[in-house]
DNA sequence: GTCTATATACAGATAGAC
DNA sequence: GTCTATCTGTATATAGAC
């Protein structure tokens, strides 16, 4: 790679961490063209030779989270079946990678939030962005349906009301102004999801 | 109340009429004042005798969707005693008056939560709005932890969760995309809530 | 490739006639 | 109170020198 070639790559390097600091500060739509810039030390004019629009660089920071999301989760159950979604530990395992990896991204994935809201609810880009990131949920729930086993209801709404759930709360849950750890919200959401308000006891007695 | 009174309420309901439909369409954040006037066939200046801002005029909206959501409450348990979340039908009682006030607010309820979000993650908004808007399902949930209920967490966390993904939903299911009808929505998280995806039978089968 | 300086575009808000 | 016309501020995007 020639010595250009590498100057290139570190700016545009810098322009996206600058960006997830100060999208993490202001949040993404809060944030202008020039604030990332600044923070990344360089001047306005050198931003579009590397990405077309704020849009475009999001998009660059999710394909970043994305490779990280997918190793995180191929750790967790390397080539292995579909995990069993009603075990306790598996569920509570899967919660926590995937908590994991929403705040370690915190940014990028609070980004992508407010770009799909901002879209307008009838761009259908938030609905689009739920059915995605929840693809393997719903295969999970699928394989438990295929076992005669009886779901809340559609694989594809049960998926989109857990992940729509967490990452709600991943973007609304800051320190600061609530106190909830990420082993309680974890352990909560175990809970919840896996036996309900009646908790484990099934039905409640008469 | 004077002629001119009289008009000058007209043209405020105009203007909350028409914000609210092109609220609908194009959303809260995608919307110009100058959309607004235009949609309610009045004249760009108009809107300032009314409203500060776009945002002024959207709590005002609020102020009205609270005001038929406790109306909407009020029918269902008329001053009787906190309700038994673990109870089904009270439970999905519940839920469908919820659902049944943000999809006849349907623009209303989407233009708060794009305020929310676009006001950024460290405002903390959208967790103070979640906390807001869920005061009664926590007064339930910490009614249930009185009786010696094991809940799934924290009443705050819970509430919030319940509310979130209520909302989250209602804002990004829309038709044309997806094709859950309203009962189906509120079967399937009646379901998910009671009993969580273990199912009514409880602990599971080793 | 990076910089400074500038052009373009548009939303928000106001002034003043009626 | 409502209107037309306009001013102001600001974010995006480009042009051209280095």
């Amino acid at each position: 790679m020639g010595v250009r070639k590498v100057k290139a790559a570190e700016t545009e390097a810098a322009l996206k961490a600058a960006a997830i600091r100060v999208f993490a500060e202001r949040g993404y739509l809060n944030t202008k063209i020039t604030d990332i810039t600044a923070a990344a030390g360089r001047a306005t004019g050198s931003f579009y030779q590397h990405f077309a629009s704020k849009e475009e660089l999001l998009q660059a920071l999710r394909a970043d989270m994305r490779e990280q999301a997918s190793e995180a989760f191929a750790d967790e159950a390397p080539g292995g079946p579909p995990h069993d979604l009603t075990d306790p530990g598996q569920l509570r395992a899967h919660l926590a990678v995937a908590w994991a990896v929403m705040r370690s991204n915190r940014a990028t994935q609070g980004a992508l939030f407010e770009s799909a809201v901002a879209a307008g609810p009838a761009s259908g880009e938030l609905w689009e962005q739920l059915v995605t990131d929840t693809a393997m949920y719903r295969e999970h729930l699928e394989y438990l349906g295929e076992q005669q086993h009886t779901l809340p209801g559609d694989p594809v709404l049960i998926a989109a009301a857990m992940g729509g759930i967490m990452s709600m709360l991943a973007y609304a849950l800051r320190p600061g102004y609530s106190d909830f750890s990420d082993d309680e919200v974890i352990d909560a959401m175990t809970a919840l999801l896996l036996h309900g308000l009646a908790g484990p006891g099934g039905v409640l007695p008469g």
